[in-house]
DNA sequence: TCGAACCTTCACACCCATGTCAAGGTCAAG
DNA sequence: CTTGACCTTGACATGGGTGTGAAGGTTCGA
């Protein structure tokens, strides 16, 4: 697949898939022409990487922990202390931003909660839900 | 309390108080020289700032949210449509976010089990636990 | 053969969160 | 009165993610 494919597929501009590239989070082959050649994984790769620079993560940081995301169990026979002191960090780092986020959802929630209860009939702007799903 | 005692307090620079300041996320008032004179309910405030821009929400996105975040039923007398559809909007953001968030960190916490499943006796630097919180 | 649609690299430009520095005012302690 | 620690505003700088445009190559269908 070429890079106008993945981005159709994925929704994010050929300027950024070249971007991720850089930064190492991807990698393609090259065509005879020179074209960027994508193969099919790197579609749930590039959502992946959206997600976590959605919510705050950095280029660098990803990269790191990239390798390591997908499945445990492969090639983890190195042990490297630096990389699991990293790792470590992260997990950390990311439990405290989602306690922050639920905290601030929940918040959220309540104060939509109270806005329907205060003014009921009105509101209700088509096909969204108030579920905390 | 001034502007370097909030700083104190929080671990925010002076200089991003005032940015703060700036975006309408905090507000100060001004003693007689000038000086900014901060209330001890924004020790707390801006803790939830940092938190929400560490998980990624621009300050812009704070400002139209830190008012409901406090407590509900506070003046939610306006019901203004335009308001809860962003609030909604958020919570929903918020949610995937979370999603995203553990997700990763689930992947994480594999991956570093299994890397200390490799490698018994060694790695386990200092005073860190790898349990989930 | 031509044009449209795609691709390449490179560069400039933007916003945002942040740091840093300069030039100056306030105030309390020595 | 001076010094040092604090405050003010304003400006310039930087890094990260992103958009946009120029100048040019490839491919394919009319």
């Amino acid at each position: 697949m070429r890079i106008g494919d993945l981005s159709h597929r994925t929704g994010v501009s050929p300027r950024m898939l070249r971007y991720y590239e850089e930064q190492g989070l991807i990698t393609a082959r090259r065509l005879d022409n020179g074209f960027r050649e994508y193969d099919d994984y790197l579609v749930d790769r590039v959502h992946k990487i959206r997600g976590l620079l959605d919510a705050g993560i950095p280029t660098r940081i990803i990269g790191n922990i990239l390798p390591c995301l997908h499945q445990a169990e492969i090639v983890v026979e190195d042990a490297d202390p630096q990389l699991r002191a990293m790792l470590v960090e992260q997990r950390d780092k990311m439990t405290e931003r989602i306690a922050v986020l639920e905290q601030n959802r929940d918040a959220l929630i309540r104060y939509i909660d109270a806005m329907d209860r205060a003014a009921p009939e009105s509101n209700r702007s088509s096909g969204e839900t108030t579920a905390v799903a």
